[in-house]
This record gives structure tokens, C-alpha cells and sequence, in this order.
DNA sequence: TTGTAAGCGTTATCAG
DNA sequence: CTGATAACGCTTACAA
């Protein structure tokens, strides 16, 4: 049906195989064969089986990608958006396509890799979400297939290539900034402790405050939710303590965008009454209000670098793992100021 | 390398081609066998080379999916993420694997398209923004290749199967809403004229307008960007004309958002001087101050039908083209109200 | 009900 | 520099 090789062979007298050079531009074809075959791939509108090709060649220069389960909420998050942005971006520069994965349940998802990865759809997997214990992982290590992951990998991780932000020593910063600020009461306000970088984050809080001699108060902590409402229980816990805090350190734009309305109805004045800093930089936190001061992490480089660096693994076979981290930044807005007395 | 169908033939004791039949549930192998070969392929931890089968089976249970262009704003917008879930549902559902495309320019989205169709990685296509005189869309009616678009086609209506809002009938209901509420000033900010939506969408606001006799000013009326800053030129511009409206429609919950700000700066209360309705009902629309009286258009089902009828298209040979549209809702919260006198 | 064998469209190995 | 020819792993007539 569709024009093959052997079409081209034929139109332009040579053998399947000098075809196959053609593509491949192969340097031991002379110049002049490669221009007649070339125009006679032209002529037909040629282009070649991939299947048939990564059957032969054994490789299919795609990447899987696993997508956070659909029912997750923290897909309406717009990192997805911008960490696919950077994956895509990396991938295309190498001309790898990409390949996506989803299921409903930890199940399912194990499933459509195990199929992707075992019908050789893909010569390599970027992960998303690692979970404790996570499953897909431990597949693929065990069958030592190419993946990284984006984020910090609960055990192991000398030996998984990831990409990642500094994640403590960001959240040190921003602490250290807001005690800089005169703050000694400050709250915090992350997602679950499942994730590693709640993990790490609670950490570098905790560091700044040590280093500074505050206290560390455990009802200054609160474990949310990434999404929603999250935020607005959050902060009604946290404000409702006999001494509340005066800065607040929030997981996410988007929840601090919920920590802000919030506020607002307790009358509680962004700074004035209250200092906040949140991550992420999504342009929510351009168009909140007030504009929030934020660290910027790079999502879209996550991504990039993700991507990039799986294409090495894939091609060299005995490349060491990697540990890569992205900068970050922080970008003063106008949530912060000095505490009142 | 891998483990084959040959070496589960073999294990079973059957010929290969009685493998390939188990696999296919075909009713014509004894349930014995049936039996055996599984457990084979079990023991072996079997999975086919999707590759081979591809190209003998001249199919690919995958389907294809043209991304916005990276360089694209609208890729922010939460709107991506959620149809991508109903997509990938709808693929799921009927064990349809998905394939990523995107490039940085139409260009570059062309090739790729075009590799991904001729080298028969996908059995179709799934369109997400359609642009006038889309060239991907000319490429795919012309190989009659199987295709959906979510949203409007520009021409060939009849002949294109898409799944789309009645944006029309929303907008004016929405128009409507506000008259009904005593609005007799009424803007209008929405997206580009290159989307059909707009188009729809401005078309729906002004037979709303002309029903109620009311005059259709051309300076209530505003196109900007769907993101970002877009809503805060628009409005300043809008609020500083000699008789500013009383009520607004938003294309977009983060354009209101960008709206409610600019309206704060300027001192404008919503909704008691100004009274706003938006599209989209995001996360957003509720965590906005005020909550955002919004449009729910359904953006999982969009993406969800499209895959859904994706895959009946590719299935059945002669399927006619249909046009899918999907229900709106206006979700009442608290940016409305009657105008003041 | 099962086996044989001919593709599917490439790439890769050997000759020449 | 180029041409045969054998894989690659599976599906699918056609036989049996």
C-alpha cells in the first residue's frame, strides 16, 4: 500500500539496501547515488516503516513517559504542563519521540510500562512521580532498563540517575530569608511527607531555624495537600494558635494562592500581618495579590535535562548514573516584610 | 535477547503461528492448548515485540497527539492538562496506547505529524488547536487519514469530526445571565479572532445583546492574549471609557484572574461595581477572590469523547464524520450581582 | 484444531 | 562503493 524501500529501489536502479545507506547516510555511498536515490525518495513522498525499522535495528529512538495517574490531583498542577514542555523539548533535539503512559491505579500503571518496556515501544522511561516503594522503579532496575527520574528516589540513589532541585538547602534559603526579615515565628505549610521533597524541604526549614536558635514548634507544621482547599485548612489550623506565626513558608503557588484567600477572610493583611513565600513561580504568583515572592525551581530544565541525559543513558550502555541538580531561584515579590511588633 | 514467541512455541509445544492465536483469544484452539501456551508464557514472562506486530498486523493500536507548540502560552493553561486526562481515559479504556508530538514551529509540528502517520507509529490523530488554514489538517484530510479536533474546524465543518462546546449557545446564555440580573453595559474580553472559539463565543454575546435591544458598542468589546498580563491591559482599557460597563465575560478563569487584580488596583469592587462571568471553571474559578461565577465546558469529556470516537473512526472503515458537542454548565459563585444605579 | 510458510519493511552481514 | 540475502518477531492464509 504505502511506498516502501524496494519503490525507491527500484525508481532509482539500485538495491533495497543502498536505500537503506541513503537514509542512514551512510559515507560509503558515492555522492551521486545518494542525490538519484534521494530525488527518487522525493518523487515517491517516501517515508520509512518505523515499526519495520525498529524491528531490524532493535531500537526505537522514543522515550516513555509516565504520567502521574489521571486521578491524581496534583495533574492539574501546571508543573505537568511545563515539565512536558522541557521533556519534549530535549527529546525533539535528539529526534526521539515520546510515548505516554497513564492508568487509574499503581497497577495499572505498572502494567502500560511493563508492555512498553517489554514490547520495545521505547528505549528509555522518565518517571514523574516516584512514590516510597516504588514499584515501577524497582522493575526497571531490576531489568536494568534506561530511566531517570524527576525528583529524588527514596532508596538507591547512587545508583539512579535523577534529575532534582536542592530542595533543602532552596527551603534553608527562603527560611533564612524570612528570619533575615526579623521573622522568628514561621510556619510551614507543605505537601504530604510521601514525597521526597516535602521531605527534604521540612529539612532545610528545620536547619535554617537551628542555625538561627528559633525553636522549632511542631504546630507550625502542617502536611497538606498540594492542591485546593488544601491550603485553606492549612492556614486556619496554623493562624488559630494562641501565638501564630508571622511568616509562613508555603509548598506550591497554588495552594499559597488558597493560603491567601484565606487570610483574607480572617482579615489577616498580606505582608502586613503576614509574610509569605511559596514555590514553584507559576504565574499565579505574578497574579495573585498580592504578588507572591517565590522560588522559582526551573521546572521547564527538570524536564530538559531529563530528557537529555535519558538519551546519553540510552545510547552509551555503560554510562554511570547521574545526580543532576537544577538552580534555583528565589523572586521577591511583595508577600514579604518586616514582622510588626 | 528477548524471550519470543518461538521460544513459548517451543516450551508448549506448539507451532509459533498457535501462539500467535492465544494471544488473539482465537476460538478456534482447543482450551487445552489454551492452557498450556499461557502458562508458557507465563513461566517465560512472555510479552510480544509491538514492533513486529505492528508491521505484520499493518496497525498499531496507538494513537497520536499534536501538542501545542511548546513556544505556545496556551500551554499553561490548565486546560492541556485536563483534556490530556480525558484523552488519555477514553485511550485507555479500549487499550489504545498514546504518542506525543510537538515542535517549536508549524513546521516542525508538520514533520512530525507527517513521520508519525507515514512511519505508522499511530492508527490516528488527535488535533487540539486547530488554526486557521492548519496545514496539519489539510495533510491529514488529504491521505484520509483518521482524525479528531477538539474544537472547531475553520472550513470543511461537515467533513471533519470534532469535538467542540456550544460556545455559541454558552455565551449567550451567559449574556443573558447578566441581563437577567439588570446589565445593560456588558464587555466582552476574549481570546484572539484566529480561534474559533472567539469567534463563537462573540457571536453568542452579541445575539444575546440584540435579542434584549441592547446597542452593541465595539469598544466594550476586547481581544487579548488568553493568558497572563492579557486581562489587565484589557481591562484598563475597557474601565477607562466615558461610561465603563457594569458587567464583563472573560474567555478564560486566568484571564479573570489577571481581571479581578487590575479591578482591585483600580478600586473596583467586584461584584458589587462591576459584575464578572468566565469560562473554563478551573480550580482556579473557586479560589479566586471573589469565587468566579464560571462556565464549566467539561474539558476531561472533551478530550475523552475525542479519543473515544478516535478509535471508532480508526476501527470502522466507512464511519461518518459527526460533530460532538459537549454540555456547558454556568456554575454560580459570587462575582455577580445587579448593577448599581 | 493445529502446523507450515509466506510475508510485513527495514537493517546488517557478507561478498564482490 | 554496491548488491544479495539473512535476520528481526509476529500475523495470516493455506494446508492438513
Amino acid at each position: 500500500m504505502a511506498v516502501t524501500i524496494k519503490d525507491v529501489a527500484r525508481l532509482a536502479n539500485v538495491a533495497p539496501s543502498t536505500v537503506s545507506r541513503v537514509i542512514a547516510d551512510s559515507t560509503r555511498i558515492s555522492e551521486e547515488t545518494k542525490q538519484r536515490v534521494r530525488k527518487a525518495m522525493e518523487q515517491l513522498g517516501y517515508h520509512p516503516n518505523l515499526n519495520a525499522r525498529n524491528l531490524a535495528s532493535q531500537s526505537t529512538k522514543a522515550l516513555g513517559l509516565v504520567m502521574p495517574s489521571s486521578k491524581d490531583v496534583g495533574f492539574q498542577n501546571p508543573f505537568f504542563p511545563m515539565v512536558l514542555q522541557g521533556i519534549s523539548e530535549g527529546a525533539q533535539e535528539k529526534n526521539y519521540a515520546l510515548h505516554l503512559t497513564t492508568g487509574k491505579s499503581d497497577r495499572e500503571i505498572l502494567d502500560a510500562v511493563i508492555q512498553m518496556v517489554q514490547g520495545q515501544r521505547v528505549d528509555g522511561v522518565i518517571l514523574l512521580n516516584s512514590k516510597v516503594d516504588d514499584r515501577v522503579i524497582s522493575y526497571l532496575k531490576e531489568r536494568n532498563f534506561p530511566f531517570v527520574l524527576i525528583g529524588k528516589p527514596y532508596k538507591n540513589i547512587e545508583e539512579i540517575t535523577h534529575v532534582d532541585n536542592d530542595n533543602l538547602r532552596a527551603m534553608k534559603e527562603v527560611t533564612e530569608y524570612l528570619i533575615s526579615y526579623g521573622h522568628q515565628q514561621i510556619g510551614f505549610i507543605g505537601g504530604s511527607l510521601e514525597f521526597m521533597v516535602t521531605i527534604d524541604r521540612l529539612q532545610g526549614y528545620k536547619q535554617a531555624l537551628q542555625n538561627a536558635s528559633i525553636e522549632i514548634k511542631s504546630e507550625y507544621i502542617v502536611h497538606e495537600q498540594f492542591l485546593r482547599e488544601g491550603g485553606q485548612d492549612a492556614v486556619r489550623e496554623i493562624m488559630a494558635l494562641d501565638q501564630p506565626p508571622t511568616a509562613l513558608v508555603v509548598a506550591d503557588d497554588f495552594m499559597a494562592l488558597g493560603v491567601l484567600n484565606t487570610l483574607d477572610e480572617l482579615g489577616i493583611k498580606v505582608p502586613d500581618d503576614l509574610s509569605i513565600v511559596s514555590f514553584n513561580n507559576l504565574l499565579l504568583a505574578e497574579m495573585s495579590k498580592p504578588p507572591l515572592t517565590s522560588v522559582d525551581i526551573n521546572i521547564f530544565e527538570l524536564g530538559y535535562q531529563a530528557s537529555k541525559n535519558l538519551i546519553v543513558l540510552v545510547e552509551n550502555k555503560n554510562e554511570p548514573t547521574k545526580r543532576l541538580i537544577i538552580s534555583h531561584r528565589l523572586i521577591e515579590r511583595l508577600s514579604c516584610s518586616r514582622p510588626k511588633q
